[in-house]
This record gives C-alpha cells, structure tokens and sequence, in this order.
DNA sequence: AATGGGTTATGATAATTATCACTCTATAAT
DNA sequence: ATTATAGAGTGATAATTATCATAACCCATT
C-alpha cells in the first residue's frame, strides 16, 4: 500500500460532480485539504472485515471486490465495483466496524477522507447528505438485485450471468481480461471452482466464448444472454 | 385495505423516538397533520413492483415481505421486515419506481408520509438526514448479510435458519405460528416447494421440531442451531 | 535447472436437489 | 351438500452440483 503524497486539484476531480454536487468550492478545498490518496496493488486488502471504521472512501480508480469470509474459513464475494460506483459501504452509516473486506482484484487508487469530517458535512449540509444516501443506496440496490438475479438461476446461467457483467458493466467490451481467478467466480456465483473452469469450457466447446487463460472474448453474445436468462 | 381515519398522536408514537429522533416538536406536528394510515389483511399488497414513489412508508404493526417476481413468473422473497425494522425501503432514495413488491404476511398497520414532505425534511435538517440514512443503511445490511447466510448453507440449514429467524428474531419464542406458507419459505430460501416440506418433516421426525400446521415448536434448539451453522 | 505452490483442467463417482405423480386434507365458493 | 382450489405431504426418478483424484501448466524462488 502507498500514501500518495500527490496534493491533487480536487475543483478537477471528476468524482467531485457525482459525489460533491451541493458542497461549496468553500467546503471542497476544506476537503481537499485532508484528503489522502492510497495506491493498491492487485490481491492487496483495502479494508478488513472487523477493522473498526473511521474512514470514508471511495474509488478513483481500479476495481475492487467485497467480500466475507465464513466460519469455515471460505469466502463469498458479495459484489465488484468499479469507480463511482465504490463509495464507501454498507454499513458505514450503520455500524462501528466494517461487516466486510475490500480488496483490489485490479491496482487501485482509493481516496481516503476522515469520516468524522464527512459525517460532519452531512449534518451541516443537508443536501450533501441526501446525495450521500442517495449513492449508498444506488450501491446497495445494485447489489440486492444482483444477488437475487444469481440465486434464481442455474450454474450455466450465473456463469453466464458474470461474464456478461464484466463484458457489459465493468469492461464495455466483448473482449477483456478476467480480472478474477475461477475460484473467485466460484465464490461470487456460490457455485465450486471445478463446476467454474467446466461450464467455461463447455461455453468454449460450444463456441460461445473463446479463452485465451484469462482473456475471454465472447463470441455469440445471443446465446450468452439467453443462457443467462433462462439457462 | 383501509384508510385509518384515526388522528393519532404523534407524540406518543413509540417510532417517533426511533425515526423522528432530531424532529422538532413543531416539525412532529406538521408530520402529523399529513400522517395517514392503512390497514392491510394478511395476503395483501402494500406496494406493487413497478408502482411510482411518492409516499414514504413505514411499518407500525404486523409482518411484511419484500419480494420480486422473476421472468418466469415466479416469486423471490427478499426479507420479511417487522416494525421498526420497515423504514420505507430500498430504491426509495435511488429511483422513481419500486423496484419490489411489498405484501403483508400478518394483518398490518402502515403510516404514510408524502416522500416530498419526507425529502425536504431532510434536505432542510441535517440530522434527520443521518437518521434516516443510518436506519436505511441499517436495514439493506441485514438484507446482505442475511442473504449470504443463506446463500452458503444447504437445503437442511436454510430450513434451520429459516426456523430460528423466525423463532428468535421475529417472534422471540420457541413456539410460534409460521406466518408463511412452504412455498414462501421455498421463495425465500431458493429451494422448491417439495423439499422444504421434506425437510420440515424430517426435522420432525428427528424431534428436533414440532409441527401442528402451521404451529412449530423447536424442541431441540442446540440441534437446530448446529444444523443451521453447519449442516 | 529444479522445486514447490497455486491455478486451470478433466473424469469418475457421490451427494444434493428438482421434477413429476399422486394423495390427503382444509377451506372457500356455489 | 358439493365442487373447486390451494396447501401439505410422500415416493420414485431425473437432473444438477459437489467431491475426490489426478495431471498439466505457469511462475516465482532457489
């Protein structure tokens, strides 16, 4: 991990229009003032599950993954988020100490604001604090709706399922490089790491993927939605 | 359903104190005046997916779930929320339509607010902002975190968790009556019908449950729990 | 160049869960 | 009273998924 020593323009960040639009120029150079900026490196942990909360972050740049880990010891990957999208977490706002980890499953930038400052703004700022609800629960219906799209379908369909939601959502591209291992799909879709690398292969077979280790290009997207679907 | 005609008397409200925690009296009286209420019979619906947003509800009395339904026609059950517990919803702060439906499993009491009264509450007092935002945030991570429980247990430990959820959350007894039927628990858990059933009689001839219709009694908690943790 | 660990890959078999078929209520509607 | 209708319950069989075993491969380290 490395504290970025960059003192960035805040009034340029792109982030500043989604996730700032009713705080002053005033309050963002306040917030520019303490802001950090921390670099990850691809498998490192942003956050640990049980580390005691008193950041609020979000992602500049990267992918990350959430997840938890179970009493036996495995782990189920709740959701990935991309920049934007990542904006602090579920349970912020609810609790002391976080419920999940983050981890970059991409090298990943994150800034990093005291969330004491940030709770702050929020009781000062009312229109601040609707923007800030309004985002956690964008994030938060995403992954509710995400998560029951999975639960209703079968191996074949989540699988299709993830390759469709790094082709469409994540990368915007019909070819990509999986930034994730096959067992991690295994443990987002809660499906085994052997059942991941077959079904795989029977899409490959079937030409309807091609995979190159861990670049995919997907080959007949008609099919793959309709796998998704009702497969 | 029914109309409530009844003006009641914010101020004894035992929610105000939850919900309306940094409400001036003033602005409890304002609430007030716009207050409705609604009753709906077990089987009901409160809120249909896809409706329009405009009224900020939360639950006063009974049992409600949270469900969509798939492009199969089928149902997915969400959550069950109880009093207190049911702060509007989901999507409430993050689009325009429902995004699921809301049903009352046990005859229940609503009280209604207009969502803009509710909004600009908020954008103009701070505090109740973060109230809000923490009862929301509250509520979407027990959704997450109840879900991934489900999600990495087997047929036998759904149905155990499924049984202590509603024995020592819902209705903090060893003995009560279901409030759903098989299918629901089939819907919630993402199991058929038939093995749910199965499942339950099994437990019962395992005399770890007691079944008289819908009445349940756990006659052997330490079993059910371990199922539940690890079967 | 050799070693070891983790990921990818495939097959055989076992375990889990779904589907279908049918019965038996209970309850609501006529 | 009689007939639908939905839910509860059970068994046989099929489909799906997990487990176990084994091998090839990559890549980092020695």
């Amino acid at each position: 991990m490395n504290v970025g020593s960059v003192k960035c323009d805040c009034t340029q960040c792109q982030l500043k229009n989604l996730f700032f639009s009713h705080v002053t120029l005033e309050e963002l150079t306040d917030i520019c003032e303490i802001k950090v900026e921390r670099n990850y490196s691809k498998g490192e942990f942003i956050i640990k599950e049980g580390d005691k909360i008193n950041e609020f972050l979000y992602l500049k740049e990267g992918l990350v993954k959430l997840s938890k880990s179970t009493v036996e010891g495995k782990d189920q990957i709740i959701s990935f988020s991309k920049p934007f999208d990542f904006v602090s977490l579920l349970s912020v706002f609810s609790s002391d100490h976080y419920k999940y980890s983050v981890s970059a499953v991409a090298d990943s930038t994150v800034c990093i604001l005291d969330l004491n400052v940030v709770k702050n703004r929020a009781q000062n700022n009312a229109m601040f604090a609707m923007d800030l609800m309004k985002r956690v629960s964008e994030a938060t219906d995403k992954i509710v709706l995400d998560n029951l799209e999975i639960k209703r379908k079968h191996l074949k369909g989540r699988i299709a399922h993830v390759l469709l939601y790094f082709s469409d959502y994540i990368f915007e591209k019909d070819e990509f490089e999986l930034p994730i291992s096959r067992r991690e799909i295994a443990e987002y879709i809660g499906m085994t790491t052997e059942n991941v690398i077959r079904t795989l292969s029977e899409f490959r077979k079937d030409k309807i993927i091609k995979i190159f280790g861990k670049d995919i290009l997907i080959a007949d997207k008609k099919r793959l939605i309709n796998i998704s679907e009702f497969g």
